[in-house]
This record gives C-alpha cells, structure tokens and sequence, in this order.
DNA sequence: TTCATATTTCCAAAATAATGGAAATATATT
DNA sequence: AATATATTTCCATTATTTTGGAAATATGAA
C-alpha cells in the first residue's frame, strides 16, 4: 500500500529528499549520509518504498541510485481524490492542490 | 501526521466513504453499519482522523456526524509535491492527478 | 587475487499500533 | 425518573512495524 508506504517519518523524509532531488535520484550512500540513518534501517525502508512502487532503483557501479516513480506518486494522489462527493459535481475545493501546479 | 492517519486499510475506508459522501457526513453509527467495524474500534479510529484533522465532527442529537475536511486534505496532496525537482522546472508529469479535476 | 567500499540480508529486540469486550457517558424519549 | 440508543473510554491482548548489529553479498580498484 503506498500510502502506507509514505506513511512513516523516516520513508517520507527518504521519499521527499528523492523528490526534491528530481529524476537522477541518489545512492544509498548519499541518503543515509543526508538523514544519518544505520544503512541496515535506510535498506529496509528503501525496499519499502520501492515494493511499493514509489522508488525504482538503478545500480550504477557500485552505486545503486534511487528516484521516485513520479507517474505512481501521481496516481497515489488521484486516488485520494477518487470519486470525491460521489462523482457529482461539489462546491468544496477538494481539488488542485496549491502545490500541484508548482512542479 | 496525516499520512499515517489515512495509511491505514480501516481508516482510509472511512475516510474515502466519508469524501464519497460529501460534506454532510455520517454518523458513525451509519459507518459501522457500512463497514462493519466494532463500536470501540471505530471510534478509535475516528479519533485518529479526527486528531490529524481530516475529519470535522458535529454533533446532532445523539448522533454525531463525521465529515472530511477537504482543506486539510488539498493540504496533504500538495505537502507530497511540495518542492518537487528543487523548485525547478520538470519534465515529468509530477502534478496534476489525472483525478484531480474530476471531483 | 586481495582489499576496500556499497549495500543488503538475517535476526532478534524494542516500540508502536490495532482490536474489541465491557463499562462509562451522553443525549433523547416516555 | 426510567429506559433506550449512540458513542466513547478503559484496558488488556494481539499483531505489526521499526530498529540496528553483525554477517553476507556485490562490485570495483590495486
């Protein structure tokens, strides 16, 4: 379940950090550098996320680089939104996040 | 934290019956028939949404009603792309949920 | 081949969260 | 006041998740 996936401090900061970085991602390496975190618990969380499908990982080298999925982030977010006031139309803004025209 | 709220199978049931429904809400008694939970469960976890704030409560008569709140909830969709690509511009299709104009 | 570095897997301990029965509270109806 | 219904709180049990040390694996460099 992503949203399960994101829901844990440590993966969202993981999750965010990615994002932010944008689509060539970090090692491992540079993350658990980043958030000082014991590589066994940064593993762990980055399978997490990528059996999630929020992640895909490239190895490069030595190197194994992680990015966000952004197509399975955007599904994640119409999800939530699915069928909102039953499919009719409604007047709350339940819809266009600020942020969403940002990226 | 917000996520954690919804990342939860039982509690994003609620939560997606209760944007389903709209503004007017349920009652939580309505919900435990539709979802078939025990009383003490339930409640449980609709404290926990409501503690996160994604639900607004009000009480009428002995029923009490429950509802999203569907600003908190745009807040949390724009949280997750908050700063995506470093601000900068990107080619991926980071934004705009394909469900995010239906609603 | 040997050594160094990057990352993962294994595993067990610790922490946190979910569940639901039973009792308590709150409101309404008679 | 007595009774009925809606919902919550209390609490103990069970289930799940997180954590990180140590060992294993993988890749590259000398």
């Amino acid at each position: 379940m992503r949203l399960a996936a994101l829901a844990q401090e440590t993966r969202l900061a993981v999750f965010r950090l990615l994002v932010q970085t944008g689509p060539d991602g970090l090692c491992a390496g540079d993350i658990q550098a980043r958030l000082k975190l014991a590589p066994a618990t940064l593993s762990f969380h980055l399978k997490e996320l990528s059996t999630a499908g929020l992640l895909k990982a490239r190895q490069q080298g030595r190197f194994i680089y992680y990015a966000p999925d952004f197509k399975a982030m955007n599904a994640l977010l119409g999800y939530l939104t699915e069928n909102c006031c039953d499919g009719g139309e409604c007047e709350v803004d339940c819809a266009s996040p600020a942020a969403s025209t940002e990226c």
